[in-house]
DNA sequence: GACTCCGCTGACCAATCGATCAGTCAGCCC
DNA sequence: GGGCTGACTGATCGATTGGTCAGCGGAGTC
């Protein structure tokens, strides 16, 4: 009978306690008390099995990485139309980031705070592939469709993921914001931003000064 | 002679300093220690003006915030043609980013961490007004173009905003993605978003399936 | 000179931090 | 049984944390 969840060992059960805590509230207003007690272990044990708090630290941020890609890769798997697939790529990345909010503040948190050295080693290892593929689904897009390109499909990654990642971080305060409802209706959302992508595509150089 | 700078007496230092740490590591990573270090002062002597750490936090984050505000309605007052009026926009609001790094990192940090509780007086004090400025900017624009509204004001302010946060907190990670290239050249992204906010607000009705 | 006020300091506090220690206990191999 | 491994613990380390306190020294005031 006890197959199914898999009765979490002490290791995993630390490893998920430090990606809440540190998803949360960040390393350092985390201590490695904090994560004991929640994981129901001891204080020593996390340094027996990790080493340091570093350690623990980049080990969760790793798996959260990980675990993130997998997912958006699958949501962008489909051959729709032009509209529904900007709308499965805009619905999917907003997915990632929603259904495991501590993973996803981890992860944002370590862009911010990294330096230039570290910069490089996460565009690369951690966000190249998704980026990549979103670009190549703009660029598809475009070139089926005969009105106009002109627009960087990179760039068109950049306005999708910008938005959908101040929707998630700030989505408290934006709700509060004069015409800022959208934030609490997913479902509009999407469509205006999927409106937004589209009609930057197709339009062409009438805005040329 | 000693009249242009202020002489900068030392409850100034202490709260320049405390901006500078508290910007670029977080509240936690940074101790009173280090803040009255930086300031050539002593850590009694913050307790003796500010009280706490916390409210030494919060006065360096009110003063931001304000400052911030002021930088940004300075930057929209313009009346040009549509284009311009949003290029400007867009321009005015990097500034302000990029003019006090430490500056906005404390500001973005306080959205992301502030629950439910603190969000809404954020959103009223601290980002309405340039929120509703830029909304209206917005709605002008659609106004004076025959072609099409159907795009909310609001939403495209978000837009807006989203992309240019975006590039500031990830700028050292975007410029190394494959079509990255736009993060280290302000001109062409500038141009790009133009784009992007114009064509959305102009073509109608063509994207409904 | 004696007085107060105020910006400021060094010494100090209890609490907590990350980390280490010796040692316990259960399981496994021979 | 004996030898060994590895998960785990309570006690404890030195360092650092936010915060307190008595007091110093200079400027003003009588």
């Amino acid at each position: 009978m006890e197959n199914a969840p898999p009765a979490l060992d002490g290791v995993e059960k630390i490893r998920r306690a430090a990606a809440d805590l540190f998803g949360e509230r960040g390393f350092d207003a985390v201590s490695i008390a904090h994560i004991a007690e929640r994981a129901g272990s001891s204080k020593a044990n996390i340094f027996h099995h990790f080493g340091s708090k570093e350690a623990l630290y980049f080990a969760v941020l790793r798996e959260a990485v990980d675990r993130s890609t997998d997912h958006f890769r699958d949501a962008m798997r489909a051959e729709l139309d032009p509209s529904q697939r900007v709308e499965r790529a805009i619905r999917g990345s907003l997915t990632v980031l929603f259904e495991d909010p501590e993973r996803s503040r981890l992860i944002f948190r370590e862009i911010m705070e990294s330096g230039p050295c570290r910069a490089e080693a996460l565009a690369n290892e951690v966000f190249g592939d998704d980026f990549i593929a979103l670009t190549r689904l703009f660029a598809d897009v475009q070139a089926g469709d005969e009105a106009g390109q002109g627009m960087s499909p990179s760039f068109l990654a950049h306005v999708l993921l910008s938005s959908n990642v101040m929707l998630f971080h700030c989505h408290q305060v934006l709700r509060h914001l004069p015409g800022g409802g959208y934030a609490d209706e997913q479902e509009r959302y999407i469509t205006m931003l999927r409106d937004v992508l589209l009609r930057s595509m197709r339009a062409q150089k009438e805005t040329n000064a």
